[in-house]
DNA sequence: ATCATATCAATCAATAACAGTCAAAACCCT
DNA sequence: AGGGTTTTGACTGTTATTGATTGATATGAT
């Protein structure tokens, strides 16, 4: 058996597997200990996999996986940026709409330190918030599993006994003619909500974020603030005029 | 079995129910006590798990400090037994209240294989539900940050646009003159909601809430049907007809 | 409070897996 | 076929893991 051949077998028992053992493979692949061994140490050099003591395991869980994507080191550094800059407005005694998502999630503690009520739709958002002492309330209704966030007929229902003297929002498409979009129906239904009951409307959204567009919209650009550490292309591109805040990074 | 893969599988046992037992492991990994030990010690240094006598319980629990008090292997075993009978009578298509708590949050597992809508006020619960498929609506409301329950005039609100078959409850005390009692007001308050609007009500409680009496009256012992491991001399005690369900340990 | 039991941490010898080295075998090119 | 390279399997001493045993400690029942 080739070299490669072997390589190759022991990534695809690992591929459904999770782990093997260095007895199983010489067994299978009928190789010396040595050899699979070497196998591999090679295989992990190249990063394919990790070993482990008597044998080896797969590189990332499928959970490790999901956490890796999308979470670079720039990315969070902007967005707690974002965050800090948003939420620096904010008096005491003020009532705000925190909206799901990550980006948001960097405002929580910076919320913190003032004393605020601050009603949202994102599960971890709120469980982050009453951990560090501040007021929080819930919004509830049907929960969407990938992001933990609450929303639904029931959830706006309850959103419009609320007014807020502002709102932060995350959003996932800025574009200069399709304005503001998100690809979920249900979030946007509640964003538009928020966008209503509150007296001022923060969009947090980084660089990555600009030029794209999704499924539906949920407002114009100027409808709201856009706090974000994109630059000056992106400022004369969309047209932006001095209602709009800009944190140069 | 290899190393890795033993710790792997305690952390998966673990996900499923909140504690494990030493023995358990021993017999389901074949390893001995030593090697179980040794496992559970790597994992709690790498902040995977607590130890605790016996064997190991989840990090983030329900509430780390309500998890403090009563975390015992026994008292989680027996919290098991009455949210697997409890659930037993759940039938495919109907809608469930489940109280926040510790006792309620182990049902979630039983209520998973069934085809069910969930309504709740637990946080933690309402996480665990979605992740496991379960079709759940979260109470909206402020949030108790000690058991991360959603309270409050709103929450109550909430719940009463809703009708369900079956309401599983906690509860902190029994007595047989003073009926079934808990602590906080607003929880009690949410409780007799949830009582109003079920079909059948079961409250879950084991043998350490028998003849104790707190704050807030909830409602009267036959109200609902205990469902509990405490033995004979209670339900003399307590003078309980057959309406209430007893599962002996 | 006290005792019987179960669980614990710590130690040790036996075993299994390890990295490193080297010569034989297989491979490749001319 | 022959010289040089790569790959392999056996062997070495070293290290990591394991299960049994010890006395100490915690738990639950009386």
């Amino acid at each position: 058996m080739l070299t490669e051949e072997r390589q190759a077998a022991i990534l695809a028992l690992l591929e459904k597997q999770q782990v093997v053992k260095s007895k199983e493979l010489v067994e299978q692949l009928d190789a010396s200990e040595s050899t699979v061994r070497r196998d591999l140490a090679t295989l992990e050099a190249e990063g394919e996999l990790i070993r482990i003591h008597g044998g080896a395991k797969k590189k990332y869980t499928i959970d490790e996986e999901e956490a890796m994507e999308d979470k670079t080191i720039k990315n969070v550094h902007d967005k707690r940026l974002i965050a800090k800059k948003a939420v620096s407005t904010v008096q005491d005694g003020e009532t705000i709409y925190l909206d799901a998502g990550s980006t948001t999630y960097e405002c929580i503690e910076f919320l913190a330190a003032k004393k605020v009520t601050v009603v949202t739709n994102g599960i971890p958002h709120a469980v982050a918030l009453v951990e560090k002492g501040v007021n929080t309330i819930l919004i509830g209704g049907q929960i969407k599993p990938k992001t933990k966030a609450v929303v639904g007929a029931t959830a706006s229902a309850q959103l419009e006994q609320y007014q807020f003297t502002d709102a932060f929002l995350g959003m996932n498409g800025i574009h200069s003619t399709y304005g503001l979009t998100t690809p979920d129906v249900e979030e946007a239904a509640l964003k538009k909500t928020a966008l209503q009951q509150a007296n001022q409307s923060y969009v947090l959204a980084d660089a990555s974020k600009f030029d794209k567009v999704h499924f539906v919209r949920v407002c114009e650009l100027d409808d709201a603030i856009l706090v974000t550490t994109a630059g000056n292309p992106w400022i004369e591109r969309l047209d932006l005029d001095d209602k709009t805040m800009i944190w140069e990074a």
